[in-house]
DNA sequence: TCCTTTCAAGACCGTTCGGTCCATATATTG
DNA sequence: CAATATATGGACCGAACGGTCTTGAAAGGA
């Protein structure tokens, strides 16, 4: 998984793959038929990390307010520095292969869906906590923070500087929360 | 540029490239040298594109929250639909190329923070009129709305919806508006 | 008309790609 | 110990890559 999400799939050629699994070309190919699959698999690993640890962030024990801030603080960690520059698989995948790859497209959809799912439903509740400012409604906001941290990504793998990342999230955020 | 746009540096082969600029290949390289210059200056151009469109929208003789609605408007209609299917050519070069080729790095960079100036230039005159909610920050929202952009392009590459993105971005400057 | 310049078409180069195959070494098992 | 299953390193394959160079036709000028 990791050299697919440090240079991405057409850049990552076979000898990384070898290096990186320590195996030999053919045990690789018998193991997992072939590159595109073996991407595939490291994407479907990708995907669930991030969810679970949403789950964690966002469940349904936690305060949803500090939810959303653990889960937002998380993206800054992930946006700054060398964490930054590194990006994220899912967004490069996005860029590179959507629209040209039917398998990789319902992935990185479902991902999106579910991630939005996520937030969604922790907003509500902390609106049910009457935590929300005036006129803010749940499914929409979601839509919102999940293209901002989508886009933290993007401006994080030039600019990864984790003061301001970490300035703008809490701003957006207290336009949402009383 | 197009042909770069639509499929990325790595994926873009030479065959590709004279298809497109209908040059041969001896031609192409007595032009542009090689296929990396050739790529930075459709990424300058594609760069001045979008900035110049950004000085028509959010030009100082405009309306400042008028320019932010066409600013924002426009993004919706770049990634809605067929627009959003074929992505952004900084965005994917940015997630592709960032952190290993310098001269990308620098543009992208720029970049963004030519169009942060140039929102938080419209952000503080539509404050001095008054018709900003209460302690917003201009280049802090700034900052806010071009990683929101930024991420819009990223979900509309597989979710290229224009009613939901249009309300999306409505719900957003609503929250930053008076 | 003839000479020069230009440029398109594509042969060609070395390299690297993803993928297959085999000979060999290493365990595993009776 | 012998027989068998397993897995490894690397040779090998055709194709495609980016890039160079030759050839020949077309165009322009004297």
């Amino acid at each position: 998984m990791g050299v697919f999400w440090s240079r991405g799939y057409h850049a990552t050629a076979l000898p990384d793959l070898l290096q990186a699994t320590k195996l030999s070309r053919g045990s690789l190919y018998a193991a997992f038929g072939d590159k595109h699959s073996l991407f595939l698999r490291a994407l479907d690993r990708y995907v669930a990390d991030a969810l679970t640890r949403m789950d964690v962030e966002l469940g349904p024990r936690r305060e949803p307010v500090d939810g959303l801030r653990a889960y937002l603080a998380g993206y800054v960690d992930r946006t700054s520095g060398a964490n930054g520059r590194r990006g994220c698989l899912l967004v490069a995948t996005a860029m590179e292969l959507a629209g040209r790859d039917a398998e990789v497209d319902r992935r990185i959809a479902s991902f999106f869906k579910a991630m939005e799912a996520r937030v969604a439903d922790a907003l509500s509740r902390a609106k049910a906590a009457g935590k929300l400012a005036d006129a803010v409604e749940p499914t929409t906001a979601a839509k919102i923070l999940v293209c901002f941290v989508e886009g933290l990504r993007v401006v994080g793998k030039t600019a990864p500087a984790r003061i301001t990342s970490q300035a703008t999230v809490d701003a957006l955020l207290d336009r949402f929360i009383r």
